[in-house]
DNA sequence: TTTAGTGTATTATTTACATAGAACACTAAA
DNA sequence: TTTAGTGTTCTATGTAAATAATACACTAAA
């Protein structure tokens, strides 16, 4: 199975967090959901179960996630909070484009061509 | 004095490799320009010595810098290689975007708004 | 009550990163 | 030759992340 591809530089807990967050945002876990256990999402993602839990109780402590000892964890029932999630992402994802086009001194011209490439690939 | 800003869940000397290449590519160091030596660079940024020490050997081993013992460190005289590592930073830039935007799930329109407002935010 | 499946906690070990301090090797200029 | 300014190397220390192995606490169902 696939084995998660995780970026070396980068801590772990914090990818599958995103991870975690992205997916239901994209509606592969609905809201009230229930997550894999730490163990299977462990294996899943072919990380420690040490590290899933941490993972886990992060995304507890932030509210994303709510956990009942025993049974499991799941996705917030909130659909409030993981559309507030979906914008956040949103927003991160214009500012960064923005910063990093600003430090490269792209002329308009070579951004004008980015942003039609970036239409055409979502074509 | 500025004291850049690092991510802490980034090693710092990749991203003081990634300061220098957008310095270099943007033209605050010109093809060829000596770069400020490790121990002010280091001060500069407010980092250990060792730590610039390895940006400088990384960038050295890269290509991107040339050492002359005892002289200094000075930004690669090629501009192909310059202008290589802009487009190279332009495409990864697209590319992210583009990506976060598909974990997203973001709908056409949500798109549409998100990319007039960079146009806007660059206006 | 027993069992299996949950999250949680603990201890130990390894590795990478960053810092600190010092020394070395080379170059250019006084 | 001496000096100051380069990059380079070395040893030591502290910290965070990840793994490994184990045990504990709770829940639901057999």
């Amino acid at each position: 199975m696939a084995t998660f591809e995780f970026d070396p530089n980068q801590p772990i807990y914090l990818q599958i967090i995103a991870e975690i967050k992205k997916r239901s945002v994209r509606g592969v876990y609905a809201p009230g959901a229930k997550l894999p256990s730490v163990r299977d999402m462990a294996r899943e993602m072919g990380v420690n179960p040490n590290t899933m839990a941490r993972a886990y109780a992060e995304l507890d402590r932030e509210g994303f996630v709510f956990t009942r000892r025993g049974q499991g964890s799941f996705v917030t029932e909130k659909q409030k909070t993981i559309e507030a999630e979906r914008q956040k992402l949103a927003r991160k994802a214009v500012a960064r484009f923005v910063a990093e086009a600003g430090e490269l001194a792209l002329s308009k011209s070579q951004l004008a061509t980015l942003l039609q490439k970036i239409e055409e690939g979502l074509s």
